[in-house]
DNA sequence: CTCGACTCCTGTTAGC
DNA sequence: TGCTAACAGGAGTCGA
């Protein structure tokens, strides 16, 4: 599913889409707009504007447009983003192989006669006009030591539901924040305030690598510990049965040899 | 402010 | 073979 790294390759994606000019907004589906962004505010704040430049912050697309605007995407656990029918990437974890228009729920269409478009089967995305960025901790990719003990590491919440808070790290999703403790070797249920400071290390150090490799190996699907994600799986480095809980809402891998 | 529970959505898949 | 129910998780809301 696209979690921070996905989008990063999508804001990658986005980047044909800058010096374009938008002619027409495409709202097929009214329940896909978020935070009461209606069609005629899209149409209003984009048509006719240029699409300046991309951003990113963690699992929100921002596309910014000449008539000072900036649309944020949203893309849920299956959304694809298309940019003239081309998408960045083929296999999305989770979502379906297949490719129908009929997932079509928003759509740019630029003067050139290329468009951008999002299709999304579980509708579980979204696309919000200037949406509210203060609500997002710390990007994933940027985030360092200080903020990362500040905001994340406090409590006695769930290490995890700590990962997959956005407002306190942004784009960390559920396979992202499995590979970076199962790697650190932290259990996921431990306090996230219970950390010392070489578990602090290194999970920013693992955190960093799995971001890493992720982007280079082409997406969140592509860990270690992808493989051993099913019922009755082992562990790849130890080989013990690993642990299938639900930690912070989510269903969680972990080793429970040498996650501790 | 914190935090867990609940809800939304629908294609896929396991199981009968 | 065909049907049903469980499952997946990002993100918002609500109430204690």
């Amino acid at each position: 599913m696209p979690e921070g790294v996905e989008i990063e390759m999508y804001r990658r994606h986005a980047e044909r889409a800058v010096g374009r000019v938008v002619e027409q907004v495409e709202t097929p589906d009214a329940w896909y707009l978020k935070g009461g962004t209606t069609g005629e505010d899209l149409v209003d704040g984009l048509v006719g504007a240029t699409i300046d430049a991309t951003g990113r912050i963690g699992k929100l697309l921002l596309l910014d447009a000449s008539s000072g605007h900036r649309l944020g995407l949203r893309f849920g656990m299956t959304g694809r983003l298309l940019i003239d029918e081309e998408a960045s990437i083929e296999e999305l974890e989770y979502s379906s192989r297949r490719n129908d228009p009929a997932w079509d729920r928003f759509a740019l269409v630029f003067t050139n006669g290329g468009r951008l478009t999002m299709r999304d089967p579980r509708r579980l995305g979204g696309v919000e006009l200037d949406p509210d960025e203060s609500r997002l901790g710390p990007d994933a990719f940027s985030i360092t030591a200080r903020p990362l003990r500040e905001r994340v590491l406090v409590g006695e919440v769930a290490l995890k539901a700590r990962l997959l808070d956005q407002s306190r790290i942004a784009g960390v999703g559920n396979l992202i924040a499995d590979e970076v403790l199962w790697r650190a070797g932290l259990d996921p249920a431990r306090p996230a305030g219970g950390l010392n400071a070489t578990e602090e290390k290194r999970l920013l150090r693992n955190l960093r690598r799995v971001l890493s490799d992720f982007m280079e190996q082409g997406g969140s699907h592509t860990g270690k510990l992808q493989v051993a994600r099913v019922r009755g799986g082992r562990c790849p480095t130890d080989g013990a049965e690993l642990l299938r809980r639900e930690v912070g809402g989510r269903t969680t891998y972990s080793c429970p040899a040498h996650q501790g």
